[in-house]
DNA sequence: CAGTGGCCCTGTCTGC
DNA sequence: TGCAGACAGGGCCACT
């Protein structure tokens, strides 16, 4: 599940492997890869044929990559989704079972194959703000900047957060408030913050909401640091290799092993089609006072 | 408008 | 052995 540092890695593997190499053939292997292509696979493979590929970027959990030449003024952009994987391989190497898009290259090298299981993620070439050297297309305006950006505005995060009418983990997901914290780093961040998942974001407190945002940069930089988290062969980079952090998650994936910090057995909960894990003692929910 | 919940998709695992 | 159902869950969009 690829979430901020797994996107990252592969975000530098691109920058390594395709940046500066031209485009020879496009080729579409399942339609809906590419269905944040209004104009369709066939739009969507000549605009990028001819085209010279820059340094690879990324907001939260996007990718993108600059075109250049034929394709200036525009920029690839990519989703990993779920199960999507942004391979560079020999030519010689047989397809992937669920290979969808396949770039070849006018140098002959390694080609670029977007391999994607459950296809929830995909790939489109779309416009870039005009004059932005980094290539930001247009329709991810609305993405929030990453606890990694530079540019990420701490003091604006936390109150918004804190005006916020929503429950702390919902707000974590918020890609609009902050954007790479995914399933498995909201997990963690909260446990490290002691902070229960329905926890109003209204009733943090300030100095609370600064030291959840320390926490879930802190965890997205350890794992990044180590090649991120994978479960299985799900998640690779671009070489196909496997990140180590999962061995280092503190609640994901923990149900009834003992918390680091108390010994409770984690708990995992039914929570929005998908599962929290906590630790019961150390992340409790505040009881609603009545009578305020 | 802000917030909520359903849906998309496929492979793996569990229980009957 | 086979089949149904749960589960993995990010982002989009319709709805309240």
């Amino acid at each position: 599940m690829p979430e901020l540092p797994e996107v990252e890695v592969v975000r530098r593997g691109l920058a390594n492997w395709v940046a500066g190499r031209t485009v020879a053939d496009v080729q579409v292997l399942h339609p809906r890869a590419v269905r944040r292509q209004p104009a369709g696979a066939a739009d969507f493979t000549a605009r990028l044929t001819g085209t010279t590929l820059g340094t690879a970027q990324r907001r939260g959990k996007y990718l993108w990559v600059p075109l250049a030449g034929s394709g200036a003024g525009f920029s690839l952009i990519g989703h990993l989704g779920m199960s999507g994987q942004l391979l560079v391989q020999d030519p010689s190497v047989p397809d992937e079972t669920h290979l969808r898009v396949r770039l070849r290259f006018a140098d002959g090298g390694r080609e670029l194959r977007f391999v994607d299981q459950r296809t929830f993620g995909g790939l489109a070439v779309e416009e870039a703000e005009d004059g932005d050297p980094e290539g930001t297309p247009l329709s991810i305006a609305h993405i929030a900047r990453d606890p990694l950006d530079p540019r990420f505005d701490d003091v604006a995060f936390a109150a918004a957060l804190r005006a916020k009418r929503t429950t702390v983990k919902r707000a974590l997901l918020d890609q609009t408030l902050i954007s790479g914290v995914g399933n498995i780093y909201a997990d963690e961040a909260l446990w490290r913050s002691r902070l229960h998942y329905d926890r109003p974001t209204a009733t943090l407190t300030r100095p609370q909401a600064a030291e959840l945002l320390a926490n879930a940069r802190e965890v997205m930089t350890a794992a990044l640091a180590v090649g991120g988290t994978s479960f299985d062969s799900l998640y690779v980079n671009v070489n196909g290799e496997s990140g180590y952090f999962s061995r280092d998650l503190d609640a994901y994936g923990r149900e009834h092993e003992p918390c680091r910090r108390c010994g409770t057995p984690i708990r995992r909960a039914a929570w929005m089609n998908r599962s929290s894990y906590f630790c019961p003692r150390c992340q409790r929910v505040p009881r609603v006072r009545s009578g305020g």
